[in-house]
DNA sequence: TGCTTTTGCATTTTT
DNA sequence: TGCAAAAGCA
């Protein structure tokens, strides 16, 4: 048992001289407005901090830490601070030692939810059935977990997918339930199995020593519920907590931190609920709604002036948001008057969309609008969901302008870099069941199915591991052929690497807690990552993939470099896995400038000087899918999403949308966004149809390109049926032209304006890619008739023929 | 076992 | 439409 043995995190060394910061005048208190230093200056009980969008709520917050120390009411080690993300946490971490000149190396209970709990757990872990040395799984694992249980049950895994079971069991844990507390009324979850494959799968995790990231924060509530002197401990060490992003917190967090405070109840919440997006993944506004009544007497400070935006955009932001009820109602304002309204402008499709914010970022890069030169860095395209990132990529590939997709796969979470993890895992601790499964037939070692099944079956009718399972299997000489010799290379590899480990610290033998963020210095001794380098190399997984001729074997072994690199900065190979487990992140900060393409739930937290916010169609925003599902409660999500996006941006802020968008293949008429009826008449520009200026077909200022600055003089065009607007320009757009005039247009510039690749339509063929072409003629690939050679003018781009029919 | 064809499906995402 | 996973085939 390792109890409390108050090494590191309370004894940690105090780099605070609590005499001189008190003494020392308080320089940072006269940096913030009265809201801001009344929430700072409330220290003892509980406060709430409604800080809204841009209000300073991160400065005010690191302010109120610096004040804790400053005053002499708690040493750094007393101060819990919980943020949500990794990066949420470094970044206070940041501006807390800037604050302080020195750095918060003393300060350890300032992280995530996830990496506290961490730290909590791994003191108690056998209070929670588990080995302190416990691993946790990410995702991959746990659907490979849960589909072994979901054939052993004998359930039908086309019916009731493993995912499916994922999502329930996480949606308890995020409400602190563990299996005997979920309510009867759920037992018809999972085809009424849900409960007992709950059951099962929480079985299966004690015995694989083994958590979930649900499980980090279930466990300890669990824990402090059933030890009220350990609780009783924390509460009296931890003297002061904060709380970032307080809206964001599901039940299991509310609990924890209810727990921790309720002696103290020096509990600052900082939050704001009309920025609450993350209901879907179990965030309970409620907490915030409710945080006077679980707190009474609590002192609420709301932070209102913005730095941020300009009044225009505030103003379009509040209109949007006042459409929710139930809100604790703030009333964003700024000192910075004037701007530019924030522009509305409707197009006919979404490759129109893309083609003109593509024209707006390159118009505003160079300085031509009436704001001067902006880099690409400074401004975003925010979408609701990332398929529709797809026709901005395509758009900007096309033109070459750069751009950064935020949101893809990340590093971790790479098939490579998820495979030498494994390898990492059985050399640390051989009894992983999961990453030897992993990693067993990777490289193929002519363990199929059977082989493995057998190794499954030896392991499990002597209860131990498949590593041992394995191993009997080949003392008796239950398993045949060529691929008993590899099997035996794998157990002695396995065997051999973890000797390594155990000889290059002895002391980690039996999992003595690693720092969670190893800061600093790494020790001098390089064996851990030369010893992963011999483990990718001994398992022949590193010439695996040189041997591998698909053209993405470069860029893994690339990864598998990079993540050897990244080893260096740990101690130890469990060191990093520890690490890696908390932390999936790739912040890979390019240099180069580029526009940012994200989602909405991405975008949250940053701020951009120009954003574009397209794809304002009901269906699509608010998402139909939100409405169907939550009803009311997910429409005003949208919402907030909405706000979310409006406030991100600092001064120009483009909402569009498009009448006719394609949707899984099929087109689709769209009508704008009821969010667009709440934009504030008089703090939006209505554009009129814009016109083609360097459009696809090699007709650049054909079709008037000036038109683009007109203006709609009567603000409220948008307030009439959007669409009906829309009919109208579909017979007046500029590209179009009248009907009659389509065929001359095409005439005299077909043969130039066609390349290989353009989509076309052809009225008798239908749709398809142009593949070659000779002269006026074009082969065409058709989608349905195949190949043919087509005269150029009887053929029109593609876009120009989706005059779907109202 | 590995390749090709077919089918089914399709927000938002952190830890 | 386009992708990923599963079935089907050699």
């Amino acid at each position: 048992m390792n109890g409390f043995d108050e090494t590191d995190a309370f004894e940690a060394a105090i780099p605070l001289s609590q005499r001189a910061m008190a003494a020392r005048p308080q320089p940072y208190l006269d940096d913030l407005n009265p809201a801001q230093r009344a929430a700072v200056l409330a220290l003892d009980g509980p406060v709430l901090m409604l800080a809204g969008a841009g209000t300073g709520k991160t400065k005010a917050l690191t302010s109120r830490i610096v004040h804790l120390l400053a005053t002499g009411k708690a040493r750094p080690n007393e101060i819990l601070a919980v943020t949500f993300t990794n990066k949420a946490a470094r970044e206070m971490k940041e501006r807390v030692a800037r604050m302080l000149g020195q750095s918060v190396e003393g300060m350890p209970w300032m992280g995530t939810f996830h990496s506290i709990s961490v730290k909590i757990l791994r003191r108690h872990a056998e209070l929670a059935g588990l080995k302190s040395n416990f691993t946790i799984l990410d995702t991959d694992d746990q659907l490979r977990l849960m589909k072994q249980l979901i054939v052993a049950a004998n359930i039908d895994e086309k019916r009731w997918p493993a995912r499916m079971l994922a999502g329930l069991i996480d949606s308890w844990k995020n409400r602190a339930w563990t299996p005997a507390k979920v309510p009867s009324s759920e037992a018809s979850a999972y085809n009424n199995r849900g409960t007992e494959l709950y059951q099962q799968y929480q079985d299966r995790l004690r015995a694989l020593n083994a958590c979930d990231f649900g499980d980090l924060l279930l466990h300890v509530v669990t824990l402090f519920q059933a030890h009220p002197d350990i609780l009783a401990q924390y509460q009296r060490w931890l003297k002061y907590i904060l709380v970032d992003e307080y809206q964001d917190t599901n039940v299991a967090q509310y609990l924890w931190l209810r727990l921790l405070a309720q002696a103290h109840r020096n509990i600052c919440c900082v939050g704001d609920d009309d920025q609450s997006i993350y209901g879907w993944r179990g965030a309970e506004v409620g907490n915030i709604l409710r945080f006077e009544k679980d707190f009474p007497g609590a002192e609420v400070v709301r932070l209102e002036q913005n730095y941020r935006s300009t009044e225009h955009i505030l103003a379009a932001a509040s209109g949007v948001i006042s459409g929710n009820s139930d809100r604790l109602g703030k009333t964003l304002w700024t000192e910075a008057k004037g701007g530019e309204k924030v522009r509305l402008i409707g197009h006919w499709d979404g490759e129109e969309e893309a083609r003109w914010i593509g024209d707006e970022v390159e118009a505003l890069q160079r300085g031509s609008r009436s704001m001067e030169a902006q880099s690409l860095d400074h401004m975003a395209i925010l979408v609701r969901a990332s398929h529709q990132m797809r026709a901005f990529e395509d758009r900007f590939l096309t033109i070459g302008l750069p751009y950064r997709v935020i949101g893809g796969p990340r590093f971790y979470e790479r098939l490579e870099i998820r495979d030498a993890m494994a390898y990492f895992r059985l050399a640390v601790s051989p009894d992983d069941d999961l990453a030897f499964e992993r990693v067993v037939n990777t490289p193929k070692r002519g363990l199929g199915d059977k082989a493995q099944q057998e190794i499954q079956k030896t392991a499990r009718a002597s209860g131990m591991s498949l590593l041992e399972g394995a191993r009997e299997l080949l003392a008796r000489g239950g398993i045949g052929g060529k691929g008993a010799g590899q099997l035996r290379a794998f157990v002695d590899g396995v065997d051999r690497w973890h000797a390594a480990i155990l000889n290059a610290r002895p002391e980690v033998a039996d999992a003595v807690i690693e720092p969670m963020v190893p800061d600093a210095v790494p020790q001098s001794d390089m064996g851990h990552v030369r010893l992963a380098e011999v483990i990718l190399e001994e398992s022949g997984y590193t010439s695996m993939w040189q041997n591998d001729k698909t053209p993405e074997a470069a860029g893994r072994l690339e990864n598998l470099k990079e993540l050897v690199k990244a080893l260096e900065q740990f101690d130890s190979l469990q060191g990093f896995l520890e690490h890696v487990s908390l932390i999936m992140e790739n912040d890979t900060e390019e240099a180069a400038e580029k526009v940012t393409i994200m989602t909405l739930h991405g975008a949250k937290g940053l701020e951009f000087p120009v954003v574009f916010l397209p794809g304002w169609e009901d269906g699509l925003f608010p998402s139909q899918r939100s409405m169907n599902e939550s009803g009311q409660k997910g429409l005003e999500e949208e919402r907030r999403l909405a706000y979310v996006g409006i406030t991100r941006a600092e001064r120009l802020c483009t909402i569009s949308f498009a009448a006719n968008r394609r949707v899984y293949g099929q087109w689709q008429s769209q009508l704008p966004s009821r969010f667009i009826d709440e934009l504030p008449v008089p703090h939006v520009d209505v554009l009129t149809p814009p016109g083609l200026y360097g459009g696809g077909y090699g007709a650049a200022g054909m079709g008037g390109g000036s038109r683009i600055e007109e203006r709609a003089t009567k603000a409220d065009v948008y307030n009439s049926p959007g669409w009906r607007r829309l009919q109208d320009r579909s017979a007046t757009r500029p590209i179009s032209q009248p009907r009659e005039s389509k065929q001359q247009v095409i005439d005299l510039d077909a043969v130039s304006s066609f390349t290989e690749g353009d989509r076309v339509f052809h009225t008798k063929f239908g749709y398809g890619t142009v593949a070659a072409i000779e002269g006026d003629k074009l082969d065409i690939a058709f989608d349905k008739a195949g190949v043919k050679k087509i005269i150029a003018r009887f053929v029109v781009p593609a876009h120009e023929a989706d005059d779907v029919p109202f």
